[in-house]
DNA sequence: TTTAAAATCGAAAACGTTTTCGATTTACCG
DNA sequence: CGGTAAATCGAAAACGTTTTCGATTTTAAA
């Protein structure tokens, strides 16, 4: 059984493609009868538009692409609900790829998505992107392109990022008033703007603070994952006798080292005082209840998607479109992990 | 700046469209020089053939739709995974979908997959759907369909699944074997089939090892939630102080009775045993550690995906399709909340 | 009854591919 | 050089829509 056709519809009214066409849209130049009926007999055949056919016919494919990093990821699989809830309400599709935090398939993929010729983008940098030739040429190929959370500053397209060096600010500020003397960072990789921003706040933090940064005291992550948080923070605990803070770049590696903490018989947050980042739903239930710096994930995408959805309605009407970089609010979630 | 057509290279060449076509795509009809001077512009000119005329000719769209009650969600998240990855091992595009246990939303988003023409829907239904008429429309138009997880038994397709009512059964096996006299079980919605199979499971086990089966000790669950998990934590104790045992439909809502359960001091496993449903990534990082059934995600996506990809390739050739049945395995694995 | 206006309809082109099949060119052999 | 086989090419139809614009029919007015 084929998918009905216009053709079909019309051969059975024995009326042409264009009036079931149109009266199926509503023109004004079909009668009511006919309309009635065309109505009628689409409802009983269920028939339904094909979208390529409108598509190529219309050039607008009312789907977008999302290339996300990881998608078991709290954080991220936020985004993805706030993206598609608000997609759906414009009437639009979304396909999800998963970069894996390689640049090579991310290249790869805004491809795919352009074979597609989705009406827009909406991205995050994986980690391993410090060129961005790819995203430079979609857009020379008149597809909208929006970055979120994970964003490349060179690039010229609308944003939305959170403050993530002000975040990672107020996040050593509370350990050092909470009274903390030694304090050290988990980062994330080195290219990634978010953990080189909140690296930087970090610093800042310490040296308005009167501390002296002691680069030994920042770890440089990879994987950012649990088995790394418990990996440094037993390093940690060998480098350095002393320390009594650890703001730590993202909650699933703070538990990792709160695990292993926990495990050397460390007192947190009388011995150690850790900070994490995100807000993951994991932090407010494991124990100690883990401090940390509220990311709104949901939120993100929401904004994501309706940034995007403008820049396509104002290309749409050719008018000229303004690149927006908004940015979210983050707060500072206190728990039991810190004092 | 347009995107470029095989009509252009076939202009700036002076050839016709048809050898450009052929030339890309590697016809034998082709000379080696033509081919090179085609592929080397093509190259250049950055040429992605336009997915929905190739899709329109061919009647393939290499996509497939996803529908999923809820993403945020560590299990689901990790199907996710599982499908994407497989999918584009083969080529697939995946677009996804959310039905946020609405049977409304679910049947709205299959026509619009429909309508979209993709190659073949996953789909793990929404609570709420008790109705399959939409499922068998779609199949009914060519278009295959896999079901995972949440399946109904009812449909005619190819399904993975675990064994729900095994794993339960195991798992409330296991909390008798280890000295429990009174098990109460915290149900989901009455609908899914992989809450009834649990719950029948957990009664079967009770019968089987000579206990009687008190309907006033399952607590049916709707939002299956962590504050759900609280508050039937909370109510449990109130209703029967002799209770000593819990098995309990996901793992989320085991962390909500966790919770609660510590924070009025009763002792697990010592006062009270628990045993949760999927093995989250959080469940081996709350205190106590929780013991659960492991439920297999990933592999979950990826088989769902490879029984669709079969299906797709049979119609394709015009061979007779066979359901198949996958069963995944899972695993008890024993943490600290059981004796 | 004629005529102009309004209402209703449909032919045809276009979107960018793929593929069949016939046409043309080239190469080769005697 | 004639003829056949092989190599190379392109015209055209088709996929299912949308939309323009001209044609036809109906209605209403004169």
């Amino acid at each position: 059984m084929k998918p009905v056709t216009l053709k079909e519809i019309a051969e059975t009214l024995g009326i042409s493609i264009t009036t079931v066409s149109k009266a199926l849209k509503d023109y004004p130049d079909v009668s009511k009868k006919t309309k009635r009926l065309v109505k009628e007999l689409a409802q009983t055949l269920n028939y339904k538009p094909n979208a390529f056919a409108v598509n190529l016919r219309t050039k607008e494919s009312k789907t977008i692409g999302l290339i996300i990093p990881e998608v078991v990821h709290h954080f991220f699989s936020s985004v993805i609900k706030g993206i598609i809830a608000q997609a759906e309400k414009k009437g639009y599709l979304v396909i999800i790829l998963q970069s894996n935090e390689s640049y090579e398939l991310e290249k790869k993929q805004l491809d795919l998505l352009f074979s597609k010729r989705v009406d827009g983008v909406l991205i995050s940098l994986a980690n391993g992107t410090g060129d961005f030739k790819h995203l430079n040429d979609l857009m020379a190929q008149e597809t909208p392109l929006v970055m979120f959370d994970k964003i490349a500053k060179i690039v010229n397209c609308s944003k939305v990022i959170i403050n993530d060096r002000k975040a990672a600010y107020t996040a050593t500020k509370y350990l050092i008033d909470s009274g903390c003397k030694r304090i050290a960072h988990f980062r994330g990789p080195l290219l990634p703007q978010n953990s080189i921003d909140r690296f930087l706040g970090y610093k800042q933090a310490l040296v308005d603070h009167g501390f002296v940064y002691d680069p030994s005291l920042v770890y440089i992550l990879d994987a950012m994952s649990f088995d790394e948080g418990n990996y440094y923070a037993a390093q940690l605990l060998k480098d350095h006798k002393d320390v009594d803070g650890i703001f730590i770049n993202t909650d699933l590696v703070a538990i990792g080292a709160i695990n292993e903490l926990n495990k050397r018989g460390v007192k947190i947050p009388d011995d150690i005082s850790i900070i994490g980042f995100s807000n993951w739903f994991m932090s407010s239930v494991i124990s100690p209840t883990l401090t940390t710096i509220d990311q709104p994930g949901y939120l993100m995408g929401k904004t994501a998607f309706k940034l995007l959805y403008k820049e396509i309605k104002k290309r749409k009407n050719n008018q000229a479109v303004v690149y927006e970089e908004v940015e979210l609010p983050t707060e500072l979630i206190i728990r039991e992990s810190t004092k």
